[in-house]
DNA sequence: TGAATTTTGGAACAGTCATTCTAATTAAAG
DNA sequence: CTTTAATTAGAATGACTGTTCCAAAATTCA
């Protein structure tokens, strides 16, 4: 997964899987029948572990404008400091291989419309208690999260500086605060 | 060009490159030395042909916040209908080789940073006109914009929806407008 | 027209790719 | 303990990788 992660799917080769895990190739293609197949399971574990780790934060009882800040912030202090500029495996892979791999494609598609419900279901209620703005609808800016997140994590990756990062979460954030309707 | 748009670094090959530009193979050394060499030949090409084309929007005499609504709005075009999802050459590539391609990284913070100084420029004046918010300052605006538009072109590839888009889109430009101080 | 340079087809190179195989060794199950 | 299954090391596979070379053909230049 860290392989994958730091290289991407065509830059890490069978023989550096084989080198960094130990596993013997024959076990490895009996286990997961080829390379491909060992990626995907490299992805859904990433996504197990490090992702809905991150998801948590959302469910949060309590303030939904503070989970969703919490949400933010957290993927932020992930995302600096050296050896941690990975992005996320699931979006840098969209990117190396989504117009040709359905299976990328499909958990990429599916896991953004997971968070974006989540988003949608803390923005309905933040709204409610009139913590989040009305001005527009939860959907629009659960998909302006999404976005913005999709932004914050690639720009990660391209090594931009950690004050960018932080006005770009910060700006986003603001968003969500209720002013004049 | 367009193939390692469409394709990335690694998953085109110097046949695949023979093959569509019906270029011979000793041509293509002769001319650019090696793949890589090629690839960031393509890679200006595209900063020169496409980019560029779209950054001069932003220098529209007029409305500041309009040439930065123009720009946004030529990109969220750009990125729609089938064919054209392949997000931003030079972005992919920073995702698939960032790490590892010291040419790309810095061809990829540079271009960026042009283009913040084009949005600092246009927001300063706009918020000078009253046009645009002065909550924030022009730097962080401009950050966060880079950071949108960079969440778009990778949500463009990745294969999202077009409204997640258009919101996106509506949404950062939403947080230009003025609004109480 | 004649000389110099570039382009072409195509073969050749050594290296790496993912994948499969064989045979020996280790571990698990009954 | 015995049998069955899983893991290992390592070689071998054929296809593909980027790159170089050669001689012939085409183009450019003076």
């Amino acid at each position: 997964m860290s392989l994958f992660w730091r290289k991407g799917y065509e830059s890490t080769s069978v023989q550096d899987l084989v080198n960094i895990t130990g596993i013997n190739r024959a076990s490895m293609y009996n286990a997961f029948g080829d390379k491909h197949g060992l990626f995907v399971a490299a992805v859904d574990r990433y996504l197990e572990t490090v992702t809905s780790k991150r998801a948590a934060l959302l469910e949060a009882k309590g303030s939904p404008r503070a989970a969703i800040e919490a949400y933010f912030y957290d993927l932020l202090d992930f995302s600096l400091g050296p050896g941690r500029r990975l992005g996320c495996l699931l979006t840098n892979s969209v990117v190396e291989r989504g117009p040709r791999d359905a299976e990328v494609d499909h958990k990429f598609a599916s896991n953004l419309q997971g968070l974006e419900q989540r988003f949608i279901d803390k923005l309905r209620e933040g709204q409610r208690l009139g913590e989040i703005s009305s001005r527009q609808d939860a959907e629009a800016l659960a998909h302006f999260l999404v976005g913005s997140m999709t932004g914050l994590r690639v720009l990660a990756r391209g090594g931009a500086d950690e004050g960018v990062l932080r006005d770009l979460v910060e700006t986003s954030l603001l968003v969500l605060q209720p002013g004049v309707n």
